[in-house]
DNA sequence: ATGAAAGCGCTAACAA
DNA sequence: TTGTTAGCGCTTTCAT
């Protein structure tokens, strides 16, 4: 085998390699790619395989991209990348699609529409393959945008009114169920509910799912809901002060995230209101370090790292068989009971 | 102006732009790039970026990337994506290279030295700009296969030894120093450090920066080190009982990480020794939340958003000028007192 | 089964 | 100042 030239190291391309083995460039690309080796001769697949691993051969992506117009890049889009619940979701579908051989790109669209539709506009322009979507609000304009431009593209986390695409979500109506349940097991009769905002499909179910966990039992009546601005702890504390200056008799509140009842927490701990004492707090979603607080706060777990590995499977699904049956993967929540929950407190 | 097909729609390329405006295709591309655009007559250049803006005209960042070599995509590594440290790290740094047009990729390399070799290789393929290392260790392989291939690259919130890339990290030596002050000037005088895994500069630095305070005060007879196997909860409770097994004097525990921190926690309570009142307790990083567990940790505050920009910015300046001097950004650190520190009860 | 040739969309020598 | 030309490295008809 010739030495390459010694001089100066260049990129090792597949003409190089076609050369090495004595074929034409094509009949390399053929034998290198498994979808087409079978039209060549298993001889000089092997020659050309053999050569291209002596070689060090590393196929450009940007060529084969612009030749074929796919590029092995999918993006992930979050509202909010310091939000620390999009980590496992990352974390779980980077690893899902690593392994499948595609780059991942995480992009921070904030919540602004058209800056969204502006970076998703970008991204395809770099030829990805397809999208996840933690961004969605109930109706989405991204959501057109995918299905307009024949984008491959899954939900996670959030889904949207019509459910026009695949999505991985978690049971919010049941999780509301589980915390309602537990609490009136528990003999609570006036219970509060924080929800989430409204054109987030997740405010909107768990809202929805207490309520009706709330007629179930027949406690409508005393039920109190305070909707907050956004996930956050100080929009919990705002919410959670309205809710108890309106209804003072609850026993227990019901927060559509932990971040809202960590804000709850802030108004007990301010207005010297005991919990679980005089009232009970569940969150919803387990983040991490909820275990730590004081108290340890009762909570629905969600799978954050199995919901983004089966979006990416979903995604990478509908990628090689656009033509795909839409699906919707429902995750179950599991309730954690900590010390934030206690039965209450008999009136004097 | 010709109307363009309307059945079907297709890409609008730099040709049909050029047409479109009476010019070459490479007239065409000169009065699009800024850079270039000099060369052209004012004129026509007007007439090219209203058929552009006209058109809806969005240049193929593949097709200029093959030509070009560069591709206004940047990397960054992290070694752990879903630990929360790392996400006002991305969000800073993402938001800067967002306005300067770079697209961002993280990977979660993980730390097998090999795969993230691997990992690196890949994206360079990819004709990545540069990238971001937030994994180094002491002696890394990435950093030699950065400057082996000479793209540019910026450590972030980890160095390596002989620094020999830029790098913006928090002043380790100083926080401990810090931490160390801060116990001394509330009667301290035995005094125990959960040090970070050496290989890692922070692990390293922290620890160097601990005995150097420690020796400042002349306490070191009294000090004790104890090296957790990683920076995670777990390892943090295993050194935590080896050092209180080894030194039952210990008044204060000084830990390398705030996750160390959460460990001591979880051993102080198994062993009913009350915090701050037996042994106070400091962290370092001020990771979100831990204001709220109890007792409130008192820990070393990082900013680590700026971290995130600065990163952006040092390796954009690489990027744009390879040649530029190195530089080692320091950041001040701040103590953050909150309710796990206090003045040791004396001895019966 | 293999080779020849064209071209994805862009940019940069070079020429005029 | 502008146009011509030649690729970047790959894949995919088409022809053999």
């Amino acid at each position: 085998m010739k030495p390459l030239d010694p001089v100066k190291k260049r990129r090792i391309t597949l003409k190089l390699v076609a050369d090495q083995a004595g074929v034409h460039a094509s009949t390399a690309s053929r034998a290198l790619n498994p979808a087409t080796r079978a039209m060549v001769l298993p001889s000089v697949a092997q020659k050309v395989l053999d050569v291209a691993r002596e070689l060090g051969y590393r196929p450009d992506p940007v060529a084969a991209s612009l030749r074929t117009g796919r590029s092995k890049l999918v993006a992930i889009l979050v509202p909010d990348i310091s939000n620390s619940v999009f980590a496992p979701i990352l974390s779980g579908a980077s690893e899902r699609l690593a392994t499948e051989g595609y780059t991942v790109i995480v992009a921070d669209v904030g919540s602004d529409k058209d800056k969204q539709l502006d970076i998703a506009t970008g991204l395809l322009a770099r030829r990805v393959d397809g999208f996840i979507l933690a961004t969605v609000s109930k109706d989405d304009p991204l959501v057109a945008f995918c299905l307009d431009q024949h984008v491959p593209a899954v939900l996670v986390n959030r889904a949207e009114a019509q459910s026009r695409l695949s999505s991985v979500v978690s049971d919010d109506e049941l999780s509301m169920q589980m915390a309602v349940d537990h609490l009136v097991s528990l003999g609570h009769i006036v219970i509060g509910h924080i929800a989430g905002p409204t054109q987030h499909s997740t405010g909107y179910l768990r809202r929805r799912g207490f309520s009706r966990a709330i007629a179930k039992h027949a406690l409508t009546e005393n039920a109190a809901v305070q909707v907050a601005k956004n996930y956050s702890r100080l929009e919990g504390a705002n919410a959670a002060r309205k809710l108890l200056d309106a209804n003072p008799h609850v026993t227990a509140i019901v927060a559509a995230n932990d971040l809202l009842a960590l804000g709850v927490y802030d108004v007990l701990r301010e207005r010297n209101i005991a919990c679980p004492g005089d009232i009970s707090v569940i969150g919803h979603n387990d983040m991490q370090l909820v275990d730590m607080i004081a108290p340890p706060l009762t909570t629905i777990h969600i799978n954050h790292h199995d919901m983004g590995q089966q979006s990416a499977e979903l995604l990478q699904q509908i990628i090689e068989n656009p033509n795909r049956a839409k699906h919707n993967v429902i995750l179950q929540p599991t309730l954690i009971v900590r010390a934030s929950t206690a039965a209450p407190l008999k009136k004097p």
